[in-house]
DNA sequence: ATATCGACCTGCTAGC
DNA sequence: TGCTAGCAGGTCGATA
């Protein structure tokens, strides 16, 4: 469910409501993919600053350093207003004087976790190798397709890895390089400075299409408020084998590359 | 540095 | 109808 769309989109739901909040209690269920990092204790009485994003993970900034929240495969954030029991998925509560924020999780791949800084702890070990912010406004295209140029892998594994652009997951992936009808299997090295362009073009168009389109509803991703996303009527590769290309008409590939599922169409993307 | 693979955990569905 | 194998949005860590 959770790339940068669906994360940001996420980030827009609870940062009204969590700013100037004040934390009044913790909630923990079953553990989730990594350990807090701190006694609950210590988060109480601390007031929410800012709700950020970094690639995908979200940022609490409190008083004394920060809380990182990942949604891993299968997470979603919700907000409520009243003590509602938690069901069967519900792994975190923070409870604030605004409301309860609640991470629901059925594979526990997701993560609360507590870090001094971005640079200290927990958090340079998740943060630290993380590349650039494509929505940012100091996104350095330049820079983008310099470091694709030293890449010896198939440009889509260069994706996913975020070591150079972040945010784009399984899904952005196959749709970003099919609009710039670039192969997934090319290695990235081998792109053209133009071809670069274009793909940095493609991440920057889907992401904020992705965005304004309220993230990607294949299978169950929802909004703080429920709210399901629109991104799928845009999908036009991924999770479409067989199905013809909406560009030449020819049927859609599936292959594997690094245990991931890949859609493309071979025709238009050379 | 890079590439591959296993691990984490649960739910859903296609196919028999 | 019921069971099973395979697959799913992510990413870390071990291994060559």
């Amino acid at each position: 469910m959770p790339e940068l769309p669906e994360v940001e989109v996420t980030r827009r739901g609870i940062a009204p409501l969590l700013d100037g909040a004040k934390i009044t209690g913790i909630r923990l269920g079953k553990s989730l993919r990594w350990p807090l990092g701190c006694e609950t204790e210590d988060l109480l009485g601390q007031k929410i600053h800012q709700v950020r994003r970094r690639g995908k993970y979200l940022l609490l900034d409190l008083d004394q350093g920060i809380l990182l929240i990942h949604l891993g495969m299968s997470g979603r954030l919700g907000f409520f207003y009243k003590e509602e029991p938690p069901s069967k998925h519900d792994h975190f509560d923070l409870v604030t004087s605004s409301g309860i924020l609640r991470l629901h999780d059925p594979r526990r791949f997701g993560a609360v976790v507590w870090a001094p800084s971005e640079q200290e702890g927990m958090g340079a070990k998740l943060l630290g190798h993380l590349g650039a912010e494509p929505l940012f406004v100091d996104f350095d295209v330049d820079a983008f397709i310099n470091k694709l140029k030293k890449r010896h892998t198939a440009v889509k594994q260069v994706l996913l890895s975020g070591s150079i652009v972040v945010g784009v997951g399984n899904i952005y992936a196959n749709e970003v390089l099919f609009l710039a009808r670039i192969d997934p299997r090319k290695d990235a090295s081998k792109i053209s400075a133009r071809k670069a362009r274009a793909l940095a073009d493609a991440i920057q168009q889907v992401l904020r299409q992705a965005i304004d389109d309220g993230g990607a509803s294949l299978k169950d991703f929802r909004a703080v408020h429920g709210e399901y996303g629109l991104f799928q009527i845009h999908a036009k590769v991924y999770g479409r084998a067989k199905e013809p290309c909406t560009v030449c008409k020819r049927p859609i590939k599936m292959i594997q590359q690094g245990q991931r599922s890949t859609y493309f169409c071979s025709y238009c993307q050379r």
